[in-house]
DNA sequence: TCTTCATTTCAAAATAAGTTGAAATATCGA
DNA sequence: TCGATATTTCAACTTATTTTGAAATGAAGA
């Protein structure tokens, strides 16, 4: 990954309705939930929300598919976890007892 | 750690100069580097990091501290572990193998 | 104290991002 | 095919962020 498209993923996540948006899907994950019941959940109006989610998608952080004339998206696990390693890639060099505190909140959580 | 100040968070990483100055400060944690020379490994006028650090600084990200006419600054390591756990919270709920990817990613990094 | 060095602050200008309402597309069921 | 539903697209407007050059601060050494 190149810096400008870690970059790309940390603005889609750098916006309140988007990240609210993007936890929402990782919580559904992997089912996904479609446009419309994002929309009613965050309270956002459907137009807006579709700009929220063209943002995740060309980042990579969202997938998207089609059912019926719904379209479902998902979380893509996989991108998220890339995009943290990117950014902590290279915090053990040297000294390892610096990343200790990120390890054991990161263990804690999953 | 709640949604807005995890956004600002992010935000503060949404820009490529940033990010590379937050990789920068990792890979030289937990001694840090004075601006002057993050300005000079960056290649980007001091007035300009000045203000970049300003927003990592405020999103608690780094710290400083003062030597002599030099201000250190150092990574929070504490900080970014607070903001990947509040990612990915609930990731495990219901779901555990959705979020393998992201888990193994970050195990191999660290 | 005067000068130099390291860095920040300020305000203006330039660029980028977000929101809104109206119109378009595309699928479904009658 | 027609009307309803789900969602996106577009362009205008609004707001926020980034960059720049010049001036200010503050510590160190002569």
């Amino acid at each position: 990954m190149t810096e400008s498209e870690a970059a790309a993923k940390f603005t889609a996540l750098a916006h309140e309705t988007r990240l609210r948006l993007f936890r929402l899907l990782i919580v559904n994950a992997p089912h996904g939930l479609p446009a419309g019941k994002l929309a009613e959940h965050l309270a956002v109006a459907p137009n807006n929300l579709s700009a929220h989610l063209n943002v995740l998608s060309h980042a990579g952080l969202i997938a998207m598919r089609k059912a019926g004339r719904s379209r479902i998206y998902t979380a893509r696990m996989d991108t998220i976890g890339e995009t943290i390693s990117f950014l902590v890639d290279e915090c053990c060099q040297g000294h390892p007892e610096a990343c200790q505190p990120a390890m054991s909140a990161l263990n804690s959580s999953c």
